[in-house]
Order: structure tokens, then C-alpha cells, then sequence
DNA sequence: ATGAAAGCGCTAACAT
DNA sequence: ATGTTAGCGCTTTCAT
């Protein structure tokens, strides 16, 4: 590894004149940047990150706080909000945590010995000492697609887009609606809120054996999710329409259904959550939720940035707009 | 942020001892150790990561190398990576990476700045610089699913693999058969190649036309190859079966066939590559070459642990098996 | 404009 | 067993 002595010494100066250089620094002659410049590029020499950062007591670097099973969504989300970090000058650390005491304290201490600027939380905390180490610290912290009291947050009103999705089942006609949602995350239990709450407005009958709550949020719980759902009905031929937490465990449910020998939307209607990118290439095509990704990701780095230079306004919670997209999974009854 | 000093002054004793406590080294009468502990586990102190990569001149952590826009399948592998690395210790840091010049080069300036132990790439790149650096610094390196001469690689052999899967087409009595396929990663052009090879086996025709090349390994370019693919071939009734790239490409291709009004696999069959997760759960379910992704991820982590530790073998390329793996995607012509 | 020196948090070598 | 010291690569006073 080429260092900043290296360099001094080949150009026969300081260290202190090379770094003015590497840091783009005034009071240097001209000639001696140029000759400095030049040495850089020749040898290639970059600034150890870990060196800079022990005397700039800073290191550019922001945490991302993502599940370690990641879906779909969460996995463009988490690149566009890498990609936005980028652009402020940030460098972008990943810390994957499962929704377990262990895991989520294991992670907390990388993210300790890490000294980072800031942190993101794609994803909420089992155990609240993860909270209370941001807050002790005061370290500047965003939410993303969830919110946890003190910490601002980037996200939909969750309730009421469920609500919306099931509104749409119930003007279609649909009186007999049921539901797949999953365990772990927040959102799980505030689209579930938002079913109910669509199922009550329309005075349709609210049983709680209308939802099952699965472990994961992917396709093969979808599967897993549909078969229960068959087999509390009994055959499943009495009811016409499923709201599912999330378009992947959609499209699991459309697979069990298509297994027990219904179609959809012929027999059944979905409606999914997201709007992941697949979601309009399988077979029928997802009506769903669109979650708006871009601004999510976006507005989560900028207000990091903000609360990290701190020369702005304190952010605030941002609620964004979402927006339903019929496609061919749902139809009247 | 309780630095190490803290804990010393607090517990009054010297930095050395608590260091010694904190890296479980002996030498500390146990009533001190204890003390010290109890200190560690109050303030929550975590030794500073960057103040000891500096001493220790090794930073415990491996820089991955991946695409930009990974698929399905590179994120699942690189979450196996990742919770294989840890097992061996190590922390991972994410570098993602355009296949462009000035992306691999931003890309190769941060990876510098890291004092990484050592690297895996899952992505190749563009500009030779990158290896020539990993060469110049000897850093241990890895590859997992292509290979770059000199440096260790897990892959399976992509040709054989794909001249397989349109080998299980012609079995089935498929005489005029098509491919999608992507620029960027080498193996677009290999599944490629195996493809063509299969074809000349079976002692068939093989222009160019039968294969289309797309910008991205994705649904939604898969779907714009098939359009292609059709206009090519005026309307298209006269191919009966497709074998695209991955199975991303494949899902979106079905779109393209089912809006065309041809069914699969009644009118068209359809075999992808990487048996991703999604693919046992669409309509149809896809027939595809599963890659051992388990194998590959652990194998690799493995290589790379042996190479840094450097007390056994350098490890050499290791070709893993595939496997095709039949579902609903193809039938007899 | 330039260099010398101090110090960031930590570990290891060297005393004691 | 424990403390003192030096030094990792860098930036930033502070002199000059």
C-alpha cells in the first residue's frame, strides 16, 4: 500500500504539503501540486479511509440497517437509497439484521466500532436497546417505511393504502374478502388494520379467521398462506377476493390457488402490495399498492444529510403519497 | 463515543489492560478482568474499528464486488457470501459497480481507501486496471460464478450447462428453437455459445437471428426480446420453443408470448438458468438449470478465508455441478 | 508556502 | 501481572 509518506518522500516534501494536495487544500505553489498530482496518479495512491477518519473523527460513512431477508422492494429501495447517499458523499455500509435479540445486538455493536456519521433503518428493532443507543449517542437517524417515536421517518400511511386496495375488492362487487399478511414487521399489522378497517366501512363481517398471518414475506409463504386459508374454508369456493401484505406473497397465493384449481381473477381476485418490479410481468399481471420508491429513497437520504450537517431544518416525519394500480388480477364479481 | 481510555481511567487501570481484557488475551488477574468487563458491559464500549485496522494493519474485512443492477440470483448469493464470511469472522462491505469505466474506477478508489484483507468478485469488469491492481498489491481475491486467469474462481460451467438445458428442448422433439440472452457478464455469451453448441449437435439450423441480445437480465427485458424474437420472425408461429438467459428473462418472455396470444408451454416452451426463487411459484412454473448457489456462496467464502490465512493450499477453480430441473415451462412438442 | 509536531484510539513490544 | 512507550496513516495547528 502506497501512503502519503511515500509520496512525500519521492516528491522531496512534507506530508503536510501532500495532503493539502490529496484534499485540495490552497496555500500550495503550483508546481509542487502539479508534481504531486502527478505522483498520485502514478502510483495511485488513495487516503486510508481508516487513518482519516481516526483524526477527522468523521468517517463519511452511513450506516443501512436492512432484514437480512430482504424482499424485493426493500432490495430496490435499499439501491436507490445507496445510490442518493452517494451523491451527498457518503459512503454507504450495509449491516443485515434478523428480526432476533441476537442478530439485532450483534449488529448493533459493528455499527458502534464503526463511528458512523449516520444511520438508516430500513427495517424496525425486536429490542428497544437499539433505539436507546441512538438516542444516548446522538447520532443522527431516519426511518424508512416504518416509524419509531423521535426518529424521523420516511414512509406511506400504510392503513389507509390497505384500506384503499380493499375498497377497490368491495366496489368491484367482492363481499367475501381474505387476507395474507406476515409477521416481523409493523407494516404487516398496519395493512392488516387497514383490511379491517375497509371490512368494517363496508359492513362486511370481520372474523379473524379472514387473515393469516405467515412467517416470511415471500412467494413460498404466499403458497403456504393460500393453503390455510383453503383449508379454514373448507375448499375455499366462499371467498371471491384475497388482499396479500405484499406482492410476492401474492404471487405464492395466486400459485395456491392456481394448485387447488382456481383462477384468478376469473374466481378470485388479488390485490398485492409494492409494486415490485415483477409484479407486472407474471401471469395475470398484479393490481396493487405502488409504494413510491424513488421519493422514499431519495427524501430518506437528503434527510440524513440534513441531520447530519445539521446547518437545515431538523427533519420531520414525511408521509408520501402511494398510488393503486389496477392491473389484471382483480375483476367484478 | 467511550473510547478505551475511558474504560481505563474509570476502572483505574492502564489502556493496556483493558485492551488485553477486551481481546480475551491472558495475563490479567481475574479480579481485574472482571472489573473491566463490568465496565464494558455498562458503557457499552466497542473497540474503535478504524484505530484498530490501524495498528493491526488488517481490517477483518472483505470488500464485495457487485453489479449495480444484480439480479435475483446475485442477491441471493451474496447474502450466502456475506453470512458465510461472518462466520469466518469477517465483516463485508458491499461495493456496487456499473459495468463502466468510471463506475469501476470510483469503485476500485473506494476499495483502495479500505485496507481490505480480501476481495470477491461476483461481477466481472470491464477495465483490466481492477485486476492489474488486485495483482500489484497481491491482495487475496475470489471469483464466484466467472472466472478471470489468476485469480480462484467457483463457477459452474456455464456452456455445458446451457447446451443441457436446450438439449432437454430437442429431446422433446423442439426442431426450431430461440434464445434470449444479455450483454455485460460474460456469461450471457457463454449460455450463448452453449446454446449454439447444443443446436449444432442436434444437427440443426443456427443463424444468428435465433438469438437476441438485451441490455439487462431482467423481466422486462425479457419481455422486449420477445418482441423482438416476434417481429423477427414475422408473427412467430414458426418457433416452438425458448431458452432464455435467466430465469428473470424467461418470466418477462412469457408475458411477451402470453400478450402475442400464444400460451406456455402450449404453443412455446420454456426453459431459463438459476432456478431463482420466484421461478417454482409463476404461472407456469419454469423448468431451469439450477446453479448450487449454497455450494457456490460457501465455497467461495471458504477460498477466500484459505487464501487470506494462507496456511493451506491456494485454492484453484472449482467447478460446481448443475442441475436441470423440470416443472411446467416445457412439454413435448 | 512549507515543514515539524501533536494527536486521533488502539495494540504490541518492552520494561518492571 | 501490569504499566509505559511507540507507532499505525493521516490532518491540523503552529512555527517559520
Amino acid at each position: 500500500m502506497v501512503s502519503i509518506k511515500d509520496i512525500a518522500r519521492q516528491a522531496g516534501m512534507s506530508a503536510s504539503t501532500v495532503s493539502r494536495v490529496a484534499n485540495g487544500k490552497k496555500h500550495v505553489s503550483s508546481d509542487k501540486r502539479q508534481r504531486i498530482l502527478q505522483l498520485i496518479e502514478e502510483t495511485g495512491y488513495v487516503p486510508n479511509k481508516a487513518a482519516r477518519a481516526m483524526v477527522l473523527k468523521k468517517t463519511s460513512s452511513v450506516g443501512l440497517v436492512i432484514p437480512d431477508t430482504f424482499n424485493i422492494f426493500q432490495r430496490e429501495l435499499f439501491s436507490i437509497i445507496e445510490r442518493s447517499l452517494e451523491s451527498f458523499g457518503y459512503y454507504t455500509m450495509f449491516f443485515f439484521s434478523k428480526f432476533e435479540d441476537i442478530s439485532e445486538e450483534n449488529c448493533l455493536n459493528k455499527l458502534k466500532a464503526e463511528n458512523l456519521d449516520g444511520i438508516i433503518l430500513l427495517h424496525e428493532m425486536k429490542n428497544s436497546a437499539f433505539y436507546e443507543y441512538l438516542n444516548k449517542i446522538g447520532i443522527p437517524a431516519v426511518t424508512a417505511t416504518f416509524r419509531f417515536p423521535g426518529i424521523p421517518a420516511i414512509h406511506v400511511n400504510e392503513e389507509q393504502a390497505a384500506a384503499d386496495a380493499v375498497n377497490h375488492l368491495v366496489s368491484l362487487g367482492h363481499r367475501d374478502i381474505v387476507m395474507i399478511s406476515g409477521d416481523g414487521f409493523t407494516f404487516g399489522r398496519q395493512r392488516a388494520d387497514g383490511f379491517f378497517q375497509a371490512l368494517t366501512e363496508a359492513d362486511m363481517d370481520l372474523d379473524d379467521n379472514r387473515v393469516v398471518f405467515v412467517r416470511n414475506y415471500t412467494a413460498e409463504f404466499g403458497m403456504y398462506g393460500m393453503r390455510e386459508l383453503l383449508l379454514r374454508r373448507g375448499g375455499g369456493r366462499n371467498f371471491t377476493a384475497l388482499f396479500a401484505a405484499t406482492d410476492e406473497l401474492a404471487i405464492g397465493a395466486i400459485r395456491g390457488l392456481q394448485d387447488a384449481g382456481m383462477r384468478v381473477p376469473e374466481d378470485v381476485s388479488v390485490v398485492g402490495f409494492d409494486d415490485v418490479d415483477i409484479s407486472s410481468y407474471v401471469i395475470p399481471r398484479l393490481t396493487t399498492v405502488r409504494q413510491p420508491i424513488k421519493e422514499i429513497g431519495e427524501q430518506t437520504a437528503l434527510a440524513l444529510h440534513r441531520s447530519i450537517t445539521g446547518n437545515s431544518v431538523v427533519p420531520e416525519d414525511q408521509i408520501l403519497p402511494y398510488r393503486l394500480i389496477i392491473r389484471e388480477s382483480t375483476r367484478a364479481v
